[in-house]
DNA sequence: AATAATTTTTAGATTAGTCTAAAAATTAAA
DNA sequence: TTTAATTTTTAGACTAATCTAAAAATTATT
């Protein structure tokens, strides 16, 4: 179902989460993606993902071959980030202007993302005065789809010697709030991974250059962060 | 295609669109409604429009028998009056917060009156200070369905001698709003009909006790008026 | 290299919404 | 009141998006 097939530049809803989820998953993932990765961030079957691949492929918005896995093509990649901009812009309205709070927010700005008008989202972008970061402390693409702030990653999937700085929580619970607390975890502070422990995948780290601790692996997933450069 | 299939009483945004039309002929046209003036609204088949019908009765949300037009039930009037609700709160918005104008809010109110979130919609009416009326000088349903200001007329409707102020349109074309300017005709104006052209049902009328212009009867029956008492 | 396990694709069916063309019912006119 | 015109409904077909089950291709393991 087509909500505006007047302009043939027009994707449907379906098709623009196809894209973002792509987009996140070779954030995440790498560079080429599979077909049973994408069904399962769209929680749906890899038949209905290949029945997909093949529309978005004719549409030139991703490359793609039988049993190859799947890239972005440009033109999927500006689309990709213009849903996310406009998810991420939204996120920031509902939490600044209407009181959200940042865990109601998601279901919302998966409906708004959607929403088609250019000028509504330039308009929105300066009634938050140009905001860079989202209530996650994820990046907002600006309106050429340009990430001027690096995406935070899992504390967990930093390897033994990066040096990086805290961005953010997954876990936003008080319970883990006053965790990090103690452990002098804080937004802004420097972590650098002295090891990781095979066994358990957990951290030993340095905070700060002060103190070292024991960071296990459900709590290293559970904190944000980027590299130091 | 549903949007949020995990709740039983959402709607898609076509059978949506189908009660707020059949809303609106009902509230022009009289009690009951047939299947070429939907149509028309829609701008679609007979056809599509007695498939349509058929599952609207199945849900219960219009009555419904062959040959003899549909009203609404309780419950379709319910849904048809939240879609105007948040279409109009959302006019309001982009009018006042991110400075569309008047003729330009009608397209994206379009898509954004289908976002379903009662705490967004209830949050959005705070923001904006609980409005009443809307951009276009059309009511607002509050949050219970009810509107609280009286529904206006066609000016095609009113007498020679009468002195009325005009409240809003029924065609919200971009087209019609900039003849509407042109002719110095804007919400809140006074109108007094000078004379009724018999022929062609045609209007003289002084706007705003300053100029004199002449109106079609096509014209008349898409602006609407209360009577200035 | 041959076999087993896994991943991916095809085949065929389903649903919502749409269409055209033809049939049926209603309304208007002679 | 029978015929003509109009409106409405059915019948059958199409597309986007989905599914299950089976086939094909790829990858991993003896």
């Amino acid at each position: 179902m087509y909500i505006c097939s007047k302009f043939s530049t027009m994707q449907s809803f379906t098709e623009e989460n196809y894209l973002k989820a792509i987009y996140k998953l070779i954030e995440q993932e790498g560079d080429v993606i599979t077909t049973n990765a994408i069904a399962e961030k769209m929680r749906t079957k890899a038949a209905s993902v290949t029945d997909m691949l093949k529309r978005l492929a004719d549409k030139k918005l991703i490359h793609y071959k039988k049993y190859q896995g799947v890239t972005l093509t440009s033109k999927g990649e500006k689309i990709a980030l213009s849903i996310i901009r406009k998810h991420r812009l939204w996120e920031m309205f509902l939490v600044e202007k209407l009181h959200f709070k940042w865990d109601e927010v998601h279901e919302v700005a998966e409906q708004l993302e959607h929403i088609n008008s250019d000028k509504l989202v330039e308009q929105l972008d300066k009634f938050l005065s140009y905001p860079k970061i989202d209530p996650h402390g994820d990046p907002i693409p600006d309106a050429k789809g340009k990430l001027t702030i690096p995406k935070s990653n899992l504390l967990s999937k930093f390897n033994k010697h990066d040096v990086c700085i805290m961005t953010g929580v997954v876990d936003h619970s008080s319970g883990f709030l006053q965790y990090l607390d103690k452990a002098g975890i804080a937004l802004g502070c420097e972590i650098k991974i002295k090891d990781v422990v095979e066994f358990d995948r957990s951290l030993r780290v340095v905070i700060n250059k002060e103190h070292t601790i024991f960071i296990s692996n459900d709590v290293a997933k559970n904190i944000l962060a980027i590299l130091k450069k």
